[in-house]
This record gives C-alpha cells, sequence and structure tokens, in this order.
DNA sequence: CACCGTTCCTAGACTCTCTAGGTAGAACCC
DNA sequence: GGGTTCTACCTAGAGAGTCTAGGAACGGTG
C-alpha cells in the first residue's frame, strides 16, 4: 500500500488551490479525496468535516491576504496606501476566487478567534484612516464603507455583475481616485 | 388522493419564502417537497431543476426589490433619492435575505436577458446619478461604486462582519451622508 | 522485535438530485 | 354521462455526496 502522506496542512492546501480553480462550492470531501487518489473516509482523519475545511481554507486566505496587503502598504501613507491596499486586496481576491470567497463566510466568533490576520487587517485599514486625520466614530464609519466598496466592487467582478464594456481597470482605478476625494473630505458630525 | 394544487408559480413563491427564513442554500427541492407534503420528484413537473427554482427566486427578488425602490425614489432627486434608494436597497435585503442573495448569483446572459426589472433598476441608478450633473464615463464609474458599497455593506451586515459595537444604522447613515459628498464632488478626468 | 500512534481502508447509513414510466384527479367535448 | 386528454402526483431507482464505526497496514520508538 503506497501512502499518500497527508496532513491537515496538505489537505488545507490542496483544498485551496481546488477552491481557486473550480469554485468554493465545488470543493467537496469526495472531490479531494478522489484528487489524492485516496477514499473520502480517509480525509476524515485530517479534517472534522467539510465545513471545518472551509473555515481553513479562509484561515490560510485570509493570512495570506493580509500579509500581501501588509507588504504592499508598508512605509506608504495617504492616497499612496490607499491605492496600494485597494489593489493588493482586489489583486488576491481575483487570483483566488476560492480562498477570497472563503473569507467572506459567516463565521462563529470562536471558529476566528486566535486569527492574528483578521485582528492585523483591522489595524492595517485603521492606521491608513488616521493617515487621512480621522477620529472616532469616523474611523469606524470610513473604514465600513471602505471595505464595503472593496468587497462589493469584486464581488460584482467575479460574480460577472459589470456586463457595460467600459473597462473595469479604468472604472476601479478612477472609484479609487473618488475614495481618496472622500476620505479627504469626509463630513464629520 | 388530496393534491397540493401546485404550480411553477406557488413552488417560487414558497421556496423565496424558505430562503428568506433559512437561508438560499438550505432551499433544497427534497426540503421544499417535504413543506408542501409532497414527494421530490413531483416538484420537477414544475421547476426544471435547483439551478432553475434559485434562478426563479432571483428573478421574483429581483423584481419585488426594483419595485420598492422605484416606489421610494419616485419624485425624488439629489440627496433624497439617494438616501430613498439606499434605504429601500437595504430594507429589501435585510427582510428578504434569501431573495437577495439569489439576486447576486451568477446567471447566464440569456437566464436574464428578458428581465425588465433588471433594466429598470440600471435606468433607476443612473437617472438619479444624472441629477448629480454627472456624465460618461463617470455615470458608470460613480455607478458601479454606489452599487459596490451598496451591496457590500448588506452582505458584510448579513454576514456579521461589523463586529465593532457602534450601531450599524448610524454608520449607514453616515456612509450614505458620505456617498452624497462623494457625488457631489465627483473627480472628473 | 514488539509496541503504538497515525494513515488509510471497507462497509454502510443517510441525504440529496434527477430520470423513467405509471396512476389518478380535473377539465373539456360530444 | 362516458370518453378523451392534460397534468399533478406517484413509485422505483441510479448516482453522488457526507459522515461514522471499526479494522488493517505502515512508520517510528522503546
Amino acid at each position: 500500500m503506497v501512502r499518500a502522506g497527508l496532513s491537515a496542512a496538505k489537505v488545507t492546501e490542496a483544498a485551496a488551490e481546488m477552491a481557486d480553480e473550480v469554485g468554493l462550492d465545488q470543493v467537496t470531501i469526495s472531490a479531494l479525496a478522489r484528487r489524492f487518489g485516496v477514499k473520502d473516509a480517509s480525509l476524515y482523519s485530517h479534517v472534522k468535516n467539510l465545513r471545518e475545511l472551509r473555515v481553513r481554507i479562509a484561515l490560510l486566505g485570509g493570512e495570506e491576504m493580509t500579509e500581501r496587503i501588509a507588504a504592499e502598504v508598508a512605509g506608504r501613507a495617504g492616497r499612496d496606501a490607499l491605492v496600494a491596499f485597494a489593489n493588493a486586496y482586489r489583486r488576491f481576491a481575483l487570483e483566488h476566487p476560492g480562498r477570497y470567497a472563503a473569507t467572506q463566510m459567516r463565521f462563529d466568533p470562536e471558529e476566528v478567534a486566535d486569527s492574528v490576520a483578521l485582528r492585523r487587517s483591522i489595524e492595517l485599514t485603521y492606521g491608513m484612516l488616521r493617515a487621512y486625520g480621522l477620529t472616532e466614530p469616523d474611523l469606524t464609519d470610513a473604514g465600513r464603507l471602505l471595505r464595503a466598496a472593496f468587497h462589493g466592487y469584486i464581488h460584482l467582478e467575479l460574480s460577472g455583475g459589470f456586463a457595460h464594456p467600459r473597462e473595469v481597470e479604468d472604472s476601479w482605478s478612477r472609484s479609487l481616485d473618488a475614495l481618496h476625494v472622500l476620505l479627504e473630505n469626509w463630513p464629520s458630525h
């Protein structure tokens, strides 16, 4: 008997790759087992169930994503930081749609409680916004709007919601200009 | 034998209701059949398959949503129209999360080709933006950003992404203020 | 070498989608 | 009222997926 030599980490990595290729909801225990040349039941030694597998994809994706964003934003402020953040965010989501989709799942608080990436990504956003001179509660409001705009844009783009011929690239960078202007003129009170 | 008296419309309506109650991905043919006290196979007389059922939910939801938005926006312009549009959009999504989720599916062009609601919702957005004095291509760019912001906000809210204690209601209306300012100062060229 | 934990297996229960072909109610028409 | 036809609903079953229980073989450790 030749063993595949699996582990929780290997299974998660392969699942993430599969999610990027065929979509998160096409990642099934049995399809993954097939990919490893192994029986379904074997995977349950490494992963509790399908739900947990997807959460693992999300945690992996979240880490990779914030790492890339952090690297791009490092040393920048204001418009430069905003553009770097946004482009790193979007590029990751487009290159890794499955991982990205996983990060958008609904989690129980305890599932992501010990996720460093989550906390770090919030810090990154707030740091960026503070450079615009914002303070609470504007910080929270602007942060939410920014996250919503980024996520909404990518979601619509990935789901084919932009049918109009105008290039999404152009639209995107013009939207970033607009958001920059918005943050500079955030209406306080 | 007592008949349930089903039809495609009744099945769709019940499926939409079910989606709002338990989530779109919990709407299965068998669960729906159970709800009607009927065997799974019986539903296939009314609906081609699960995919088509979900598309029907989306089309139904889309119609209801644009109808409500149109009613709220009618006769308003500028900030009033923006706020009315946004609030109607959000309220519908929060009251009908299943229907709303269905409208965010990825569709083949032909599936939604004859959807009046889709075209009307685009017209509504563009009408609103023209009142801000925008012209192409700013119209498209601003429209995309607006849709992204609305959708992103609701998606994050529905998926529990706003953990911070600050009231979402307040954040939301402040974000609408901000978007209003943004549209008034949209950076052309 | 014998022990032990881990990896992988078989077997099977349960759920879901969807097809093929059959039965029984309702509506029409003479 | 009896026959025809449409269609709502049925049984039966194939196929795919999740997941559990319990067993076998491999790898490393004493």
